[in-house]
DNA sequence: CATCCAGTATATA
DNA sequence: TATATACTGGATG
C-alpha cells in the first residue's frame, strides 16, 4: 500500500505498556505503531509543531491510556484515513463499533460490510489497519477461537484481549 | 483428523 | 501475471 500522507509530526505516546508513535498528517491521526522493536529508527519525533496537532495529541493520548485501562473511549482525533481503500475503510469503520470487550470473527466481519466470502480479505484489511488499539483489531478472532495474528505481535494481541475480557478462555 | 480447494481484496515480486 | 496473506466452509481420503 502507498501511504502517500504526508507525516507532519511524530510524537510518542508513553504508556504503562510501553513508548508508542503517533504519527500525525494535516488531516488527523494517520497512524499509531507499537512500542520499541518496529519503529525503533523514530529519528528524533518532531516535537509538537502546532497548536492543533497538541491538541489532536492530548486526545491520542487520553484514547490510548483508557483503552489500556479496558474504560471507554471518550473522544478520539480525526482520523487520517487516506491511505485506506474503500474496503479497508469499510472493515475498519465495523471494527470501531465493537464495543470494549466485545469480540469478532473474521468471516463475520466479511458478513457485514457485505462480502461474506471475503474474511480472508478482511484479514488483510485488517493488517493495514494503520490505528491498531483505537481501531480494535486485535478483537477480530477466526471462526474456531483462534487468535489468528496481528501486526504488532501476537503477544500484544493476547495482552490486549486478556486485559478487556478479563479472562481469555 | 489431515489436506486441499475455491472465493476475495490487497500487496509485493 | 503469479503468489502469499491476520480466513472459512465444504469436499476428500
Amino acid at each position: 500500500m502507498s501511504r502517500t500522507q504526508k507525516i507532519v509530526a511524530r510524537v510518542p505516546v508513553k504508556t504503562e505498556h510501553g513508548n508508542f508513535i503517533a504519527h500525525y498528517s494535516e488531516a488527523g491521526l494517520a497512524q499509531l505503531d507499537f512500542p520499541s522493536s518496529r519503529s525503533a529508527k523514530q529519528s528524533t519525533p518532531d516535537s509538537v509543531s502546532s497548536a492543533q496537532i497538541g491538541k489532536w495529541h492530548k486526545q491520542t493520548s487520553a484514547a490510548l491510556e483508557q483503552a489500556l485501562a479496558n474504560k471507554s473511549i471518550a473522544a478520539l482525533p480525526p482520523l487520517d484515513l487516506e491511505g485506506g481503500t474503500e474496503f479497508q475503510r469499510k472493515v475498519w469503520g465495523v471494527l470501531r463499533k465493537i464495543t470494549n470487550g466485545r469480540t469478532i470473527t473474521y468471516s463475520e466481519l466479511a458478513v457485514r460490510v457485505g462480502k461474506p466470502k471475503a474474511a480472508r480479505a478482511v484479514g488483510s484489511a485488517c493488517g493495514a489497519n494503520p490505528i491498531p488499539v483505537l481501531i480494535p483489531c486485535h478483537r477480530v478472532l477466526a471462526s474456531n477461537g483462534k487468535l489468528g495474528g496481528f501486526s504488532g505481535g501476537l503477544d500484544w494481541k493476547e495482552r490486549l484481549l486478556t486485559l478487556e475480557k478479563g479472562t481469555l478462555l
